[in-house]
RNA sequence: GGUGAGAUGGGUGAGUGGCUUAAACCAGCAGUUUGCUAAACUGCCGUACGGGAUUACCGUACCGGGGGUUCGAAUCCCCCUCUCACCGCCA
């Protein structure tokens, strides 16, 4: 959510950052400055009339106190009717501000500065590009089929379980899941994240913090009994632990890291694209978040790639850093950058990783704040990204480390593997 | 699932209709003083929004959430949510 504050003192410059993400914000934007007018106006109406209120109450219970009766009951009928026009100032009060949060919450976040433009992927900035793409025989098989052949993934048992994209892992896929799961947390606590294991489960407080909800309530599962949702990402959880907190200066930074699995009810998209690991309604991920001062965010963003990059490097996969363009940016970001590792049996990139600045978009609507020298609150920034999700980094792995109907494991991953070869 | 007790500031916790402008203690911050790990004393010490001479000061709201009674509600009434304890069940 951005700040009203910017919006009263620079209209413009919201406008005009939000048309780099395609977005038309004019109208949205103008109506909210005079809602804002109206707020303040109404508001100091109110306050008048409720402050008289106040204090005509105190002066009728000093002349009861004094037996002067008559004066009182005067007193009182004044009363009423002053709250009789309170009643009706709130009223209106309340319908103006309703309707300035529910035009707020429709205004993405500005991108920074560093955002190119662009209206979709396909003009998505390639950054840097590492690792060396294999050469695979005429053979080479996609992941869906070596994981078979292998018995090490089996998407029809998990259709017999549960449903579509809830794979089974056996074996060594398993074994390998659990591998992957304890190199990245490793890792990432070395790299001094706090490694946290928060519920699976959240509150509809928790959906509202990050904002999956209102909006997209249907991208979440939903246990209505207990009204809980299964998370689709741990930053969910981890973010909504600084919900309505006040940090002190030298609580930073603050850095997070989380396995936790991920559900997404995803509706939508056909053949290749969901095809096997591509895309599933369950999948594992680890995750670092960060809060900082606004003043690190981008030092801190652009450690988060660099530790991010690292990870991938040791992997040993072929891959490619994007720096996502206005129109492919997500609505809550300022910038993002996306990791994708090339498969190379598919001959596709897969995004892997995704790492984002909310800068204080997130932190306004969780009320997450910190206080600085002098002493004033202050939105905090916030951070997270992938490192890494799992589905889509074995998929690579299968395809791009096969050989003669194996899977030859990376060197780094042996020692969690427990074997080098599938 | 059953029974009971609760929800007050960063923490503990008082407060059964106006004397609450939420006591007191702890923690925190600033200062004073005393020759040693520290103590004593004094002052400050919530958030949001609005006004404003924009670090002053003033107003309003907030005692889990929502409604109600009343001239006046932390306090009385109703609904909801959550927490804790004990019992039952249980990895």
């Amino acid at each position: 959510m951005l700040t009203l504050k910017l919006l009263r003192e620079d209209p413009e410059f919201v406008i005009k950052k939000l048309a780099v993400k395609h977005f038309d914000a004019r109208e949205i934007v103008e109506k909210i400055v005079a809602l804002d007018k109206s707020r303040r106006e109404l508001q100091q109406k109110l306050d008048l009339c409720l402050s008289e209120q106040k204090q005509k109450a105190a002066q009728i219970g000093a002349l009861m106190k004094e037996g002067k009766k008559a004066e009182a009951e005067a007193a009182k009928s004044e009363v009423s009717s002053l709250k009789e026009r309170s009643k009706e100032l709130e009223a209106s009060s309340d319908k103006n501000n309703e309707e300035l949060m529910s035009l707020l919450v429709l205004l993405p976040n500005i991108p920074c500065d560093l955002v190119p433009e662009g209206k979709d992927s396909s003009e998505n900035l390639v950054v840097k590009m590492g690792g060396q793409t294999p050469e695979l025989g005429p053979d080479a098989l996609p992941h869906w089929e070596l994981a078979k052949q292998l018995d090490i993934i089996d998407f029809d048992l998990g259709v017999k379980l549960t449903g579509a994209g809830f794979p089974v892992y056996k074996g060594k896929g398993a074994r390998l899941q659990r591998a992957l799961i304890n190199m990245f947390l490793d890792i990432n606590t070395a790299a001094g994240y706090l490694e946290v294991e928060p519920p699976v489960m959240v509150n509809e407080a928790s959906g509202f913090g990050t904002g999956q909800l209102p909006d997209k309530e249907g991208q979440m599962y939903h246990a209505t009994l207990d009204n809980f949702y299964l998370v689709p990402t741990a930053e969910v959880p981890v973010t909504n632990i600084y919900r309505d907190v006040i940090l002190n200066e030298n609580d930073f930074p603050i850095k997070m890291t989380a396995y936790t699995p991920c559900f997404r009810r995803e509706a939508g998209s056909y053949g290749k694209d969901v095809r096997g690991l591509n895309r599933l309604h369950q999948f594992d991920k680890v995750e670092i978040v960060r809060i900082e001062k606004p003043e690190n965010s981008y030092a801190a963003l652009d450690e988060m790639v660099a530790h991010v990059e690292g990870i991938v490097n040791r992997l040993g996969l072929p891959y490619r850093i994007l720096r996502l363009c206005g129109g492919d940016l997500s609505f809550t970001s300022a910038i993002t950058y996306d990791f994708e590792v090339y498969s190379a049996a598919q001959g596709r990139w897969l995004e892997i990783s995704s790492v984002s600045n909310f800068e204080s978009y997130q932190a306004n609507r969780l009320k997450l704040r910190y206080r600085d020298a002098d002493g004033k609150t202050q939105l905090a920034h916030t951070l997270n990204g992938s490192s890494l999700a799992l589905p889509r980094v074995v998929a690579a792995l299968l395809e791009d480390c096969q050989k003669d109907g194996h899977i030859i494991i990376p060197e780094a991953l042996r020692p969690y593997a427990g074997f080098d070869v599938i």
